[in-house]
RNA sequence: GCCCUUGUGGCGGAAUCGGCAGACGCGGCGGACUCAAAAUCCGUUUCCGAAAGGAGUGGGGGUUCGACUCCCCCCGAGGGCACCA
């Protein structure tokens, strides 16, 4: 062995291997004849915003771990990545540089694409998409002409949640907390007509269909599915109101305490609302509350500490229980989109109710006994209790209470039992350039007409020229060229629609693209969707835990609505990994990267960084880059690839004719390293690995010969171990023991259950549950010889001067 | 405000089942090699105590022969939702 066979040179085994893998092509998941089983293992595909990052680096490898282990236990896995590649930021790097959108996203891509495959990422390079090519976003359009024959897409006017920075509209799941997803900005609302997916006709579906994930997800990311769907069940009633022939149904949950309503609010801006005022006296007034409103952003609206308001609009309400007159007020406070956009108020039982009573000084009536006194407190009472002042009611507690009111009432047809959802339709429409065109023109004539399927893709018109800045309308409403089109009916002239979709949709059905990405007949093929779909295994950021997880989601169904396939959801196992940060803050692209993936490499290899990242921590953990240490982790590899130069046995030797106390420690760490990295416990793996390295230099130096056979099945099996995490360092070991590549390939070693068992075993003797002595005995030692010696301890002696009661 | 998760050495973290707390690593300390340093290797490292021994998994209580693990209350940290009637 020469001197430099002995220096650990991580780019140096970098330059070695990664042309040599580009043929063997191990991942490649569609070679013929593969008799494998198969498994599908997908990371979210990454935003080409500039080279990878930190946040990247974590991902792919904790998703390697995976797909790697599968390989190696014998799956044929199907691994593959793709670029999520329209949306806002490359459109708005292009407006700073004056650059086109495409040029900057394609250049971006193939910076991204160079550093995975330096990364050592076991990604399927057969199978590489990006959503951005007119071969994927037509099948966004044939999707989108599928779903409006059936009316699940549909244009609508309302009052939309509009960015003021973005200059276009967002969905719900976009807004956090008053503020726009992506550039914090304040949202207000605008009336426009939009398209939108009526992702409500599934919400019922959304959340049974968890079920299965149960377990399987993580139980955070369930929750907040169901929280987002919000389903709600209660009741709708009738109110008349007095002077109209006109009833107005309300939504509630709590019907029992119909008797202690004593006034109605509709929502300020809603149809309901104009058409009670109208005729009034108070007209005017509601009109300047009512342009107040519109006028009020989001963070202001959701201020919890926001005094209620609202204007009296000179109706009242007949309260179908006892006939009361309840006054109309109209105020923001209850929302026009949900429910009825009408309620009845009941202030000494819920809190918002009660605000608006003190500050409109309306009276307020206890109907359910409770320790507290609403009024005295100015805390409404929820709590389930036996109702009072309820007439058929009193006496009854909270249950009762709204099976007898719903059924009375429902005798007269003035109430039924009804559900109502949180969710609202996916608002889809987007007023920018960079996505993908609506397939709809729009004729004077013959209104909305789909583009014909036989016409698809309607692609992008060049954005040299158009005016890309965010303005509030789309700039392919300038693209006169692309936008003036004769109706497919009546052949009279017509406008495309100029929006585009929201970038969701490209990645609701991705992972079904990559089964097929190159089909120019349809997007996917179905009987390859039976072979390889569900995703076995997802691996992605939390961040995604409601927005594309429930598009995707939502996709699926209505995709196995239409046969195209055979299962309801689309990713059976779900792992999120945490984030990375650099003491204590998160790194991204606005906040800075405070650490610079390619100045890590470049210091400590590929393998270094890749250890350190699942050795930090369990991988829903989020790393602190501070607290890891990735020269220990090239120590590590150094030391272990040393080991593999020191085995001197010929490869092909029995391991049975070693040392067997090398072979246990190897094979119950192998045993428990597989079993850690199907539990996700990817850091305890490492460990075991690293276990296994001290164990056989500590067998080594204690005499054990380096020709024994039982130190290369233990450097072998090491390697094995490491291509999970370090597949460079591993492949060179690989060589060193003297094997053909690759390593990746090599397959788990079978576990021999007989060397797990342990001749002898230390048995730990416990007097009321403490520690107090051990002793080595035979595993097969029966009970009472146990006790017996057991008892013989000086330990247990000691601590027996009182006499013992029961014996484990 | 509501909901969820979480709390273990100086630090990151281990501990399928209720059965040796602190695996593995970082950092620290001591040593070998070296003229010296780097690299490498060996030992040690929860706390109190010289030792014997005792205490110890956020705090308090409970179940149990036995609790990091299960139950109740409290405190701290992180996250989600946030006028959804």
């Amino acid at each position: 062995m020469n001197q430099e066979s002995h220096t650990f040179d991580p780019h140096v085994i970098q330059e070695r291997w990664l042309s040599v893998w580009d043929e063997i092509e191990p991942f490649n998941s569609a070679k013929e004849n593969d008799l494998r089983e198969k498994k599908y293992v997908l990371d979210m595909f990454p935003y080409p915003s500039g080279d990878l990052h930190m946040g990247h680096a974590e991902a792919y490898a904790l998703g390697d771990v995976i797909a790697r282990y599968w390989v190696q236990k014998g799956f044929n896995v199907m691994h593959p990545i793709g670029w999520d590649a329209f949306g806002l930021p490359a459109e708005n790097a292009a407006i700073k540089r004056g650059e086109n959108p495409r040029t900057w996203t394609y250049a971006n891509i193939a910076t991204q694409k160079a550093s995975m495959r330096n990364y050592a990422c076991s990604f399927d390079w057969q199978r590489v998409l990006n959503t951005c090519d007119p071969e994927y976003y037509k099948w966004n359009q044939w999707f989108f002409l599928q779903m409006y024959k059936q009316g699940l897409a549909y244009r609508k006017a309302s009052a939309v949640n509009w960015c003021t920075s973005c200059q276009t509209v967002l969905a719900n799941e976009q807004v956090v907390a008053g503020l726009c997803e992506r550039c914090d900005s304040v949202v207000t609302k605008k009336n426009l007509t939009q398209w939108y997916f009526k992702i409500t006709d599934y919400a019922d579906r959304l959340l049974d269909d968890m079920q299965q994930l149960e377990g399987n997800w993580p139980d955070k990311v369930l929750l907040m599915q169901r929280n987002w769907i919000g389903k709600s069940v209660g009741a709708e009633v009738e109110f008349e109101i007095e002077g109209l022939s006109k009833s107005v149904t309300i939504y509630t949950t709590r019907p029992d305490t119909l008797y202690g309503a004593t006034f109605f609010v509709v929502a300020a801006d809603s149809d309901l609302a104009l058409e009670l005022v109208r005729g009034t006296s108070v007209e005017a007034e509601f009109h300047t509350y009512l342009e107040k409103v519109k006028q009020t952003s989001e963070i202001e609206r959701l201020s919890t500490t926001r005094e209620k308001t609202g204007v009296f609009l000179q109706r009242f309400a007949i309260n179908p229980v006892n006939g009361e007159k309840l006054p109309i007020y109209a105020s923001d406070y209850v929302l026009a989109d949900y429910g009825t956009g009408a309620i009845m108020a009941v202030p000494a039982h819920d809190q918002r109710d009660l605000e608006f009573a003190l500050t409109f000084d309306l009276p307020i009536r206890i109907v359910v006994e409770s320790d507290e006194n609403p009024i005295t407190s100015r805390t409404a009472t929820s709590d389930d209790g036996i109702h009072i002042n309820s007439g058929s009611l009193n006496g009854l507690n909270t249950s009762q209470a709204i099976e007898k009111v719903i059924e009375e009432l429902a005798k007269e047809n003035k109430a039924r039992k009804s559900v109502n959802y949180r969710l609202r339709d996916w608002l889809i429409s987007r007023q920018r350039y960079w996505g993908t065109p609506f397939p709809i023109i729009h004729c004077p004539a013959c209104g909305e007409v789909p583009v014909p399927e036989t016409e698809l893709p309607v692609q992008l018109p060049d954005a040299s020229g158009l005016d890309l800045s965010p303005k509030g309308s789309s700039p392919l409403g300038a693209a006169k060229d692309w936008l003036e089109v004769p109706c497919p009916e009546c052949q009279g002239p017509a406008q495309r629609d100029s929006d585009t979709m929201d970038t969701f949709v490209d990645s609701s059905w991705y992972f079904l693209r990559f089964l097929d990405p190159n089909n120019h007949e349809k997007p996917f093929d179905s009987q390859l969707a039976k072979e390889w779909l569900p995703v076995d295994q997802y691996v992605g950021g939390v961040t995604h835990a409601i927005l594309h997880l429930l598009y995707a989601r939502f996709f699926t169904k209505v995709l196995f609505d239409m046969k195209l396939i055979e299962f309801n959801e689309p990713f059976t196992r779900l792992l999120n990994q945490g984030m990375v940060l650099m003491d204590g803050s998160a790194m991204s692209k606005s906040r800075g990267n405070l650490v610079a993936l390619s100045d890590e490499l470049a210091k400590h290899g590929v393998d270094a960084i890749r250890l350190s990242m699942v050795f930090a921590g369990p991988p829903e953990d989020d790393v602190d880059w501070a607290d890891v240490s990735p020269s220990a982790s090239k120590k590590f590899l150094a030391r272990a690839w040393r080991l593999a130069h020191d085995v001197t046995s010929e490869p092909g030797t029995d391991p049975r004719e070693g040392s067997v106390e090398v072979r246990r420690l190897t094979h119950k760490l192998m045993h428990e390293a597989g079993l850690a990295v199907e539990s996700y416990r990817f850091n305890v793996a490492v460990a075991k690995s690293m276990e296994l390295v001290n164990g056989i230099r500590k067998a080594i130096d204690s005499g054990v010969s380096t020709s024994d056979p039982a130190v290369r099945e233990g450097v072998e099996s090491l390697a094995i171990l490491l291509s999970l995490f370090a597949p460079y360092t591993a492949e060179d070991m690989w060589q060193v023991l003297g094997h053909p590549p690759t390593v990746m390939l090599a397959g788990w070693p079978t576990i021999d259950q007989a060397l797990l068992v342990e001749d002898t075993v230390t048995c730990v003797i416990q007097v009321l549950g403490k520690v107090r002595d051990r002793i080595e005995v035979a595993a097969d030692i029966s009970e009472s010889d146990l006790i017996a010696q057991a008892l013989e301890t000086e330990g247990v002696k000691r601590h027996l001067v009182g006499k013992n009661i029961k014996t484990v």
